[in-house]
DNA sequence: TATTGTTATACTCTATAACTATA
DNA sequence: TATAGTTATAGAGTATAACAATA
């Protein structure tokens, strides 16, 4: 029947590495707060831009790039659609860059966001303490930190 | 000078919520890990490829995409390569299943992508004591699992 | 010279549908 | 009927180069 032994037994040692534990935490986190913004009829960028934007109401697309780590190139799709939709205003800040700016619509959906996301966010960390969960932010921190920059 | 005030302080609503503080860290590792095994010619679906095989030798494709909870169908092109590099070997389990092993070459550069990624584990862990390290890693299974259920 | 916003483009990763051959 | 492997393809995310207008 088996021309090779089949193994009997998987093993997994990604599972022991912090680095793939991590990834797969993310993975698994995106796609959940996806699904939850998912009736809101965004996507998880754009409703990070929200809860970015309604968070600093007049910032500039290169504000939001710098703080989200983002090309901003890739911003400009983003932004057309969210102002296409009636979401977002764009108000002249200086004859080159532009503020932008939530709608009186755009506010509600940013206020849905919010809320979309506090549930997301209890329900991600709903086995933790809040000690654990300060002491794993600051611990993500630290990682990010060193996993970013070069030298010792 | 402005025709809308610009804002002279960004702050980022982001770095509070711990889904998104777990993505950017993600992306901060993963880009780190891909460039740990870069210098070995090798991407990181690679390299946890190999690290995954080597742990378990004999096992199949579909081992493999239930274990890392990948698309069977997109481990295709990824093993071909790796099988016309001369570093894994395919042998028939039985009729229709194929065992993956490592050629001799393969085992060496498995070897090199599991010193690679240890000294990557060391640096991003770097300023974690043992016990924290383990409890981040507690952690993060919980928040994986709370996130993928649905239920309670 | 550097910055803001933009276009076009390319590449990777991931997801699905459909097929074959085998169990 | 379910499983193993495959093909083709489509979508999302991300990266860079190059440009115009402005500081």
């Amino acid at each position: 029947m088996k021309a090779l032994e089949r193994l009997e037994t998987i093993r997994d040692p990604l599972e022991e590495l912090l680095g793939f534990e991590l990834r797969r935490t993310s993975v698994a986190v995106s796609n959940a707060f996806a699904a939850a913004v998912e009736p809101l009829g965004l996507r998880t960028s754009e409703a990070t831009l929200l809860i970015f934007i309604a968070a600093n109401e007049g910032c500039t697309q290169s504000d939001i790039a710098r703080a989200l780590r983002a090309q901003p190139a890739n911003l400009v799709p983003l932004i057309q659609k969210l102002v296409q939709t009636g979401v977002l205003a764009r108000a002249p800040a200086d004859k080159r860059a532009v503020s932008l700016l939530l709608t009186k619509q755009g506010a509600e959906l940013a206020k849905q966001v919010n809320q979309a996301a506090a549930k997301h966010e209890a329900r991600i960390a709903r086995r933790l303490s809040p000690e654990t969960r300060t002491q794993v932010m600051k611990a993500l921190r630290m990682i990010c930190k060193d996993a970013c920059c070069e030298d010792s």
